[in-house]
DNA sequence: TATCGGATTAAACAAATGATTAATATGTTT
DNA sequence: AAACATATTAATCATTTGTTTAATCCGATA
């Protein structure tokens, strides 16, 4: 709904019948935005593909989102703070070990991949061109350094569990193992003529192995790396 | 040059004077475009931005390469070729050991992807939408089972220096964390906080680091795990 | 029932964009 | 010098594309 009409909508939002129907015609719209804008980026969609993808008026995209570029701004900035606060939660739980930490961001980030695949190339190459000051105001500069996990980390250092002394290897090797399939898939699949299936099964096995390559990584304790 | 005239350039190609020129304006249309399909993509790039960044008519374009599209088929071609064949190459080196493999494969992608940082994010990100049949000639599919590194790694694996025995983890391991910090370079560096020298300086630590760290991922031999 | 406001639609607009044309320039061949 | 082929240019074309407009629909309210 268009900012004008949103002041007027809010004040009378307790008795609004009709919310029901506006709210499903300017999610429709949205919902078919952002399935267009994930799967071709933003210069290859048209607002008329997403008007008819979404089985509506073409004007009324622009009635609700005032211009396609709002529209984008809207949904790449959601999908990526969908994105990151995951990992968000996962890094700040203040109840599991650094182990059950990686297990939890492998698993949950491997079934959420499976699911939305477009989602990584689609986030890193439109940030790339858009969002100058679209996220600063996410302020993730210190998300990583306030953590939970970085606390445990330093602590698993200094206990001497953990080699390597600069976290960021850490997160970037486990992140990287987790969501670079995803990235490259089209091209690793030919590469070693690989159907979905076995790409899928072969994803779901790294479920269980890329924390134990992570601990086999950054791990000091010799007896501990065979498991 | 345009197919129609290529036939009697060729067959003039021995006393031609305006053959560099020719060339020169020829490359410098290619080389334009190719600085801004690999930035901005396809759908994002005019023909009119790449006939300016190459300083000549628009209608040269055209001209030499017929369409937008022809044009960016070759680049996205050529610049896969390249890709694969520096992967190629080193992979089918017959004086090098397994280890002096995984070394040099970090070094050169490391080294090549500092001074080209767009290439992977253009490809993947391309490949998805066009090259439907662009890469069927390519034959990419037994590249990888056929190479030299194939028989070394399961001659490691027989003589169990090596624990993995599905070849395509021990792969997809070292193109994750050699290529991903580029391709999520943007959204690490806010993650972060991290400057532009920070970034290649760590990209040179992990030349070093990204072989050690498979070395422990896939070494049976605890003693070596150590290095 | 009449009226009002938001939702929806078809049509149109203006700018952008890929491509083409026709003319001209430039250098080569005869 | 004349004829020719290729390279280059400015102008134009036809479509596409994001957006707007003006009219209409529709349910709620008074």
């Amino acid at each position: 709904m268009c900012d004008v009409m949103k002041e007027k909508k809010e004040m009378k939002e307790k008795q609004m019948k009709p919310m029901e129907l506006d709210a499903s015609t300017e999610e429709k719209i949205k919902a078919a935005a952002r399935a267009l804008f994930i799967r071709k980026g933003y210069a290859a969609t048209r607002t008329r593909d997403i008007a008819e993808e979404a089985g509506i008026n073409l004007a009324l995209l622009n009635y609700y989102y005032r211009s396609k570029e709002k529209l984008f701004d809207l949904i790449l900035l959601e999908t990526t703070v969908d994105f990151m606060k995951q990992l968000s939660v996962l890094l700040n739980d203040a109840h599991s070990t650094l182990e059950e930490k990686v297990e939890r961001v492998t698993a949950g980030y491997i079934d959420f991949l499976t699911a939305e695949p477009h989602v990584p190339i689609f986030m890193l190459s439109e940030i790339r061109n858009h969002s100058g000051r679209l996220f600063e105001r996410l302020a993730m500069g210190r998300m990583l350094k306030d953590s939970v996990f970085m606390k445990q980390y330093e602590e698993a250092v200094a206990q001497g569990r953990v080699t390597e002394t600069n976290p960021l290897h850490f997160v970037m090797n486990l992140l990287s193992m987790i969501i670079f399939p995803f990235v490259g898939k089209e091209l690793l699949q030919r590469l070693v003529a690989m159907q979905d299936g076995a790409f899928e099964r072969m994803m779901q096995e790294r479920k269980r192995l890329i924390p134990v390559w992570i601990k086999m990584m950054f791990s000091r304790n010799e007896s501990e790396q065979i498991l």
